[in-house]
Parts: structure tokens; sequence; C-alpha cells
DNA sequence: GTGAAAGCGCTAACAG
DNA sequence: CTGTTAGCGCTTTCAC
């Protein structure tokens, strides 16, 4: 009862050609007279085939798909990344294969591993820790097998990856030091992991500010914050509830802003007045509720089609680069009045 | 230079036995000695083997991956359904192929197109738009192939698929009537598209409650929305600007809230005071943001482990079933203090 | 320009 | 319990 797909051969017998013919036509590849090929398109659109792509994949043994692996489908970061993955993967006949870390390094190994078998023609990834000798190992030996890694926003102590990042640490720079000239001096930082690139480097912006205009950075405006919600909100209470809170704090990820905003909502303070606040990261929802909130952030769908677009790269390029390519994105600082040092202050 | 994946013959050589026992002791089948599976997993363990799932699935005919095609990555009500599908995918050993229409007939067009050339295992898909013949024909030529299709949140004019979708009519009914029994009269409504089984369906939990109390619904009070936040934000402006306005306005979907949230915000309003909200599906965003915005909701990342749950039914069973198994999920009220029917009114 | 045939790496009878 | 062998559907020499 159960229609099969029709085979390179019922589409050969049908044509009166033979599978070599078929397989011509179908790749667009080297002279069929123009008989044989009508013949043959005639029969594929009878038999209504559409070739086995796990069956070309094994002949030419190479595929058309790629992983994406990331720590946290649900975090709009990361849907943006997809997005533009995807995006650029179709337009170039590639497949995504999703893959979702949790943020948690076993469930990487995990999925690595699954990933060997299957034998993708390349990797994007943001790795769960950029310390973790076992994804390093992996994915370098993903590399040995000619299958093209770039690292997305995270990184990992091998040159050999190809990457793509933003300049994180002069957007926060700029940020931090438009808090300064605004008239700010109790300045506080909800940091990200301070293993990871971004978390060490956002950070490193905030402080070259700080030192820069030798602003003081007493110990207790400096939070370490893990990118998690629950977290920053509990340390930005923190903040404003300290004796000196500061005038102004800078949050260093989407869901860090979003904790600070809870806690600031909470304690019935006014932003851009009472405290003022500029985060990493844009985020549409709070432009939408017209939130006014200034960001530091960089154009991450085009993060997502820029990784794709290395990876291409890689499938062009015959002899594997020695060097990874490190594509660096630019950060923007977009004031929109929460960093605005407020009468009451 | 570049390594190679080592083979089951590299494997049977090494060990010293014949690949088919390879292959058994890989697959866990059917008895083996002991001693030859020593063998054989210490060769393993030497070579770094992992098998070729594109061999596998060649030679069984049969493959362990599973397409997503959503309409929309960026909207967070996909990004958990998402997430719901691969943990149960993952935790089963498939691998999920993603696909995003971006809400185009078009788009989906060759998304299923490109589809069938992997022989996947089964399909989730929440299709664009419910009367697309062309989906339809596709869709079921898939299922007549044996590949289960199970329908997300959206339906098609077919009873053959499985599908899972929520109680949305009676959510809608009881927040309307919470609405009514609040004190409103003067009750609003931003629909869904109404080709859509969610947008009509969720436009007649709302008629029901209207009509069953006896509550006036002047044409000036429905408005057809999008599902987008752009018209909504139109329509919920033009509502409150309205010479009579609305008390409510019940909104229905996520960014349908976004919409009215940007217009009550723009306009000065107080929710739950100046106006009330109730909206279809929770928004994370606003909690953290202390919004409290009363919902009526699902357990989104539920629906995509019961869509992917249905898959694996489907793989289980031997003969594909006449008619598609409907799976229907509690909506749930939540009231959260925006219904309120404020004192000004 | 076209066909025959040898793989790609693995599974699954079928004999032993 | 184990090896031999015939596919799975397609690509790709290599002759003709």
């Amino acid at each position: 009862m159960s229609k099969q797909e029709a085979n390179i051969y019922e589409i050969a017998k049908e044509a009166g050609v033979s599978i070599a013919t078929v397989s011509r036509v179908m790749n667009h590849s080297t002279s069929v007279s123009e008989k044989s090929r009508k013949r043959v398109m005639d029969a594929v659109k009878l038999l209504n085939y559409v070739p086995n792509s796990t069956a070309r994949s094994l002949s030419t043994s190479q595929s058309m798909s790629i992983g994406v692996v990331v720590p946290d489908i649900d975090n709009p970061f990361f849907s943006k990344i997809l997005q533009g993955v995807t995006l650029l993967a179709e337009e170039h006949g590639y497949q995504v294969l999703l893959y979702n870390t949790d943020e948690s390094v076993e469930k990487e190994q995990k999925v690595l591993r699954s990933m060997r078998e299957h034998r993708l023609r390349g990797i994007v990834i943001t790795p769960v820790s950029e310390h973790s000798k076992e994804t390093l190992v992996q994915l370098r030996s993903f590399a040995e097998r000619s299958i093209p890694v770039v690292l997305l926003d995270r990184e990992l102590d091998d040159p050999c990856f190809d990457r793509v990042v933003t300049e994180d640490e002069d957007g926060v720079y700029r940020a931090v030091r438009s808090l300064i000239q605004g008239g700010h001096r109790r300045i506080a930082v909800i940091t990200g992991p301070q293993q990871s690139r971004t978390g060490k480097e956002r950070f490193r912006g905030y402080e070259r500010a700080m030192e820069e205009f030798r602003v003081p950075m007493p110990r207790e405006y400096i939070r370490y914050g893990d990118y998690r919600m629950q977290c920053a909100y509990e340390e930005a209470k923190a903040l404003c509830q300290l004796p000196q809170p500061p005038t102004a704090i800078f949050s260093s990820n989407n869901m860090t802003t979003y904790g600070c905003l809870k806690a600031i909502s909470e304690l019935g303070l006014r932003l851009g007045e009472d405290i003022s606040l500029i985060g990493f990261d844009d985020i549409d929802a709070l432009n939408w509720l017209n939130y006014n909130v200034s960001v530091v952030c960089r154009d991450v769908k085009e993060m997502g089609r820029r990784a794709m677009g290395l990876l291409l790269d890689c499938f062009d390029r015959e002899t594997p680069a020695e060097e990874g390519h490190r594509e660096v994105l630019p950060a923007e600082l977009i004031l929109r009045g929460s960093e605005r040092y407020g009468h009451d202050l």
C-alpha cells in the first residue's frame, strides 16, 4: 500500500538509458545529448523522482549537512544566530542539524560524539566552556578529519579554528566611558563567567574605562554573574541595597539585563532616574515595551550568517588553512536614555 | 595528512574477525562470543571507530533524522517548541534537522521539497497556512511513504495526520468570562489570522463568552490581527483612541500582546487601571519585568515533547494508523492583575 | 555521448 | 557463534 520512492534504476528503465546517464542529468554534469536529457527529465517528472541524498553522501563521501551546536535554544540570542545560519545554509543547499547542549559540558560531550556518526560537512559551535579539554579534543579531531569548525561568540584555546566574535571590549569600554562622561562616578558591573572570552573581555572593557578615567572601582561594585537572569537579579538587588549604591550598572548580557530590570522594578526604582543601566546585547522585547534601555549590541543574525559564511569558504578551499580566520564584527553603542545621570543621584 | 575515519573493515581486520561480527557487536545484536566482543571493542577503542550513520541509513533504508519545520525561529514560542522536540529526540537517539519557513508559503514549498531528498524518519511541522493545497499534497506524500507527519499548533484539512494542539477556545472563553465577571462590559479582541485553527478558535472563545453573557460586541471592538507585533500595535492604538474605548483587550498571541503593551505604554495608560489586558501565551520576559500580564497559556515545551512523542509512537507502530491521533493539551488561565477592572473605568 | 562496473560503509539473510 | 555475500542508491572512472 505505502508507496516507495523511485530510485535511479527505475528512472533509467523508464527513460531507456543507463543509470550513469540519469546521474549525469541529475547533476547537471558532463555533456548529455539533448535527447537523453529530455527523456530522463520526463521520467523524473512522471515518477516524481527525487535523488536520495543519503546514497549520494555515501557515494561521494561527503554530506550536505552542517551541525549547529548552541548552549541554549531558548535564549533569543541563539535564536537569532540560528536564523542567520539557516538562512545562508538553505541558500546554499545545506541542511542544518540542530544540537542543544543546555549549557552542560556533559551534554556537549554526548552531542559531539553523536555528531561524529553523521559525516557532517562542517560545524558551528558556541562551546559551553572555553576550558573544556574534552570539547577541544573532540573539535580538533573534527578539524583533523577535514570537517571545518567555526566557533561562535565563545572561543577555545586553539588558533586552528575559524571564529566569529565581536569587539566586546571596545563596545563595553565606550559604554562605560559614556556613563562616566555623563556624570556617573559610582558604576557597578555584573560580569559574565570569567572563564569565557566574552565574560573576560566585557569586564576588561569596563575596567579599562574606569581606570582610564580614574574612577574608583570598589570591590562591592564588581559582581560576578553567570549570564543568567536569576543570578543577575540577586546581584543587582544586592547592589541597589548597598549603603552606597551605584548610580549605574553595566550588565554583561541580555539575561543579565533582564535580571537587573527585575531587581530595579521590584525595588521600585526608576530607570534612568534613580538608577542607570547599560546592557550588552539588544533585546527586541524591551524596545517594543518602550523601555529605552541603552545597549552595546551587534548584529546577531549577521554573526550567524558569517559563521556559515566561514564554513562555506572552507568548503571551497581545498587545503585547510593552518591558522583559523578570526572574524571580528563591530559592537555598537545605542543610547536610549537609561544611561542618563538622573537628577536625583 | 588529514586523518580518515576508520571503517568496519579496518576494525574487522584489527580484531581478526569478519565485518559481520563487528556489525553485530556495534548493534548489540545477536549473540557474539565474549572473546570476539572484547577483541572488537579493543579495536574500536584503538582506532577510535564510530560507525557511519549514512551507510547504516542507506543499508537499512531508514534514517534516524527527523525534520522540524517552524515558521519563525525567532519567536520564543517556537524556540520552546524546538527545545521540547530536541530534548526528546536526543533522548531517543534522533537527530533534528531544522527548517525555517519565515511564514512564507513559497519557502515552505522549497523546504518540503528539499526534505524529500533526505530520507527523514518523521516530520514535525507548524504549517505556514492551513489552506495551502501544495503543503497538504507534499505532506500527504510523506505520509504515504510511511514518513509520519505531526502537525503542531496549526492544523490542516486532512484527518490523516497526527497533531498536537491546545484547548484554545476554552482557554480564551474562560479568560473573557473572567473579564466579564470582573465587571468589564467593553471588551475588545485582536484576533489572529482567521484562516488558522488557532486564530478561529481563539476568536470563537471570545465570542462564546460574550454571547453567553450577552455582552455587546460592537464591530469596532473586533480587530483582525496577523499575530504580528506591528499590526497588533496599530490595532491596539486605534482601539484605545476610540471615542468609547474598550476597558479590556484580549490579545490572541504573544506578539499581539507585545503590540498591545507597546500601544498602551505609548499612550501613557496604566495596565490594569486605565486598560485591562489578557493575552494568549505566556511571555517569560514580561514576568521577569514584573509586568503582571494575565494570560491563557499552555506548556509549550511540552507541546514540542508531545509532538516528538507522537512521532516515536508511529515509529514503534508497524501499520500506519488510518486516522491521525489528535492530542489536546489544556490551556491554563493565569491571572496576574492586568485583567482587573480599574477604579477609573 | 553513453554504458558497465566498481565502489562508498554498513546490514541482514544465509550457510556453515 | 561466525563468515560470506548480496544489496541499499548513487557517483565515477574507464572503455567504447
